[in-house]
DNA sequence: AAGCTGAGCTGATTTATATCACCAAAAGGA
DNA sequence: TCCTTTTGGTGATATAAATCAGCTCAGCTT
C-alpha cells in the first residue's frame, strides 16, 4: 500500500519554508532539526493515511492532494470532521497529549505527505516560543470550528445540516460555487451526521428546489442566499 | 451584579503557585507579570461570568466554586459542554485566535474568579516555551474530549447520551458515585442535547430501573456497569 | 455477452424524539 | 398569608429521520 518516494520540490524542509506557513518563522537550524529523519510518502486515492487508535509518532504535513479527517464512531458509522489541502498539518490533538491518534485520515485524491518525527517537532517547540504559539492558534482554531459544527449537528435538522455541509465545501474549503465533489453520498452523510438515504433525499430536494445542480460529481451552488437561509433557520 | 473583593488566600499570584498547576512552572519574574493588573471577583450562583460573543480581554482562573461552560446555539437552546472546578483556566479557544469569547460561562455555586490580563498572559507565553506547551496540551485535551462528546451526541440515542452525561458527572467531574446535582433538568437536557421533557423521562426510566436514585438534588449512581453498557450500546 | 457488484435513488414503514397540554409541588414575592 | 412563577413530571400526539425493500444503472469480471 504505502510506498516511499521522493516528492518533486520537497527534497528537504528548507524548500518548505516558502510554502508551508507553519514553518516560515523557523531558523535554518530549527528547520534542520525537523529535516532529520524526515521522509515523504505518496498515497493513492482511497488509501488510509492515519488510523484512529494507533500511536502518534510523526507530525504530517500535507504537500499535495486532498484528504478527509473523520472519527470512527459507534458501529461502523463515521463522523467526517473536515477536508484538508496543502499545507495543512495533520496528526490531531493527541500529538500534544497522550500520543495517540484520535481521528483517521484518508486520501480523497492522490496525496503526498511529509512525515516529521514528533520528537524533533517537540524539540523545536521547546526552542521557539513563536512556533509553539502558532500551534496553539492552530489547535484553538480547530476548537472554534468544532463548536460551530457541534451546534449544527445537534441543534439543526437535516436540511439545515446539509446546507451547512454544502456551504462549508463551497465557501470554506473549495472557495468556489462550482467544484468537483470528491465525496460519496455516504461521506456526505458522515459530514452531516445523517443516514446515507436521508443525505440522498435532501440533495435531491435541493436539486428540485434549484439550490444546487449535480452533474456526475460536479456540484454547483445556484442559490447561496437560500442555503444560508436554510442554515440559519436550522 | 459584579462586585470586586479580595478573595482570601489570593492576594497575588505568588500564592497561586502551589495551587494552580498551570502556574507552577513559572519563575517569580513571570508570575510578577501575570500579577500586574490582576484582580479577583466573587459571583453568586446563577450569575453569568463570560458572555459568548464579547471580546476576550482576560484569562480567567477559577479559584473557588463550580461553573458551567455552554454554547448558546439556535433559538434559545444551549449546549452544555462541561463543568469546571478550581484551578481550571477559562476563556476558551478565542483567546489565541480572534480574541472573542466562544462560549458562555455561568456560576453554578458561589464562585471566585481571578482575572489575568490577556496581554500579560501572552507576554509570558512568549517568554516561557514550557508554559506555552502546557497550554497546547490544555487546548488539545479539550479537543479530544470534544471528539468523544460529538460522537456521543450525534451517534447515540437518548438513553446512551444520558448515560454518558451521568458517567461524566460521577466519574470525571465529581469523582464520586453520590454527588449534589447542581444542574436543573433543563441543564441536563442541554448537556445531553435533548428536550427537557425527554431528559426528565429518561432520568425517571433510570430511577425505575434502579440505575440511579434522585433525592432532592442528591444523585447516586447505583449501577455503573449497566450505565456503561447503555453508553456502549448507544 | 452474461453475470456480478456497488452506488445512487425512491416509496413505504417504523421508530425515536420533540412537542403539546396539563397537573402538582416547590419557591419566591407582595 | 395568599398569589404567582418556576420547576418537575406525565400521557397523548405529531413529526423528523432511520430503516427496509426494491429498483436502476454504470463499471467490472469472467
Amino acid at each position: 500500500m504505502i510506498y516511499k518516494t521522493q516528492v518533486d520540490g520537497c527534497e528537504d524542509c528548507q524548500e518548505c519554508m516558502n510554502k508551508a506557513p507553519y514553518f516560515k518563522i523557523l531558523s535554518p537550524a530549527e528547520l534542520e532539526i525537523l529535516n532529520r529523519d524526515r521522509y515523504s510518502v505518496r498515497y493513492k486515492a482511497g488509501e488510509m493515511i492515519l488510523k484512529q487508535g494507533t500511536s502518534a509518532t510523526h507530525v504530517l504535513s500535507l504537500i499535495d492532494g486532498i484528504v478527509k479527517i473523520y472519527i470512527e464512531g459507534m458501529g461502523d458509522r463515521n463522523l467526517l470532521l473536515n477536508l484538508q489541502k496543502p499545507w495543512s498539518l495533520l496528526g490531531g490533538p493527541g500529538l500534544h497529549t497522550d500520543r495517540k491518534i484520535h481521528y483517521s485520515v484518508s486520501a480523497l485524491t492522490d496525496v503526498s505527505i511529509c512525515f516529521i518525527a514528533l520528537d524533533n517537532f517537540n524539540k523545536v517547540m521547546g526552542m521557539n516560543c513563536r512556533f509553539g504559539n502558532q500551534l496553539i492558534r492552530h489547535v484553538s482554531n480547530h476548537s472554534v470550528i468544532l463548536f460551530d459544527k457541534m451546534i449544527s449537528l445537534t441543534q439543526k435538522q437535516m436540511h439545515g445540516r446539509m446546507a451547512d455541509g454544502l456551504l462549508y465545501l463551497s465557501k470554506v474549503f473549495f472557495k468556489s460555487d462550482t467544484f468537483k465533489l470528491y465525496l460519496s453520498r455516504q461521506e456526505i452523510a458522515d459530514l452531516t451526521a445523517m443516514s446515507k438515504d436521508s443525505a440522498i433525499r435532501i440533495l435531491k430536494d435541493f436539486e428540485r428546489d434549484r439550490l444546487i445542480t449535480l452533474k456526475g460529481n460536479e456540484l454547483s451552488i445556484l442559490n447561496t442566499d437560500q442555503l444560508l437561509n436554510i442554515s440559519l433557520k436550522g
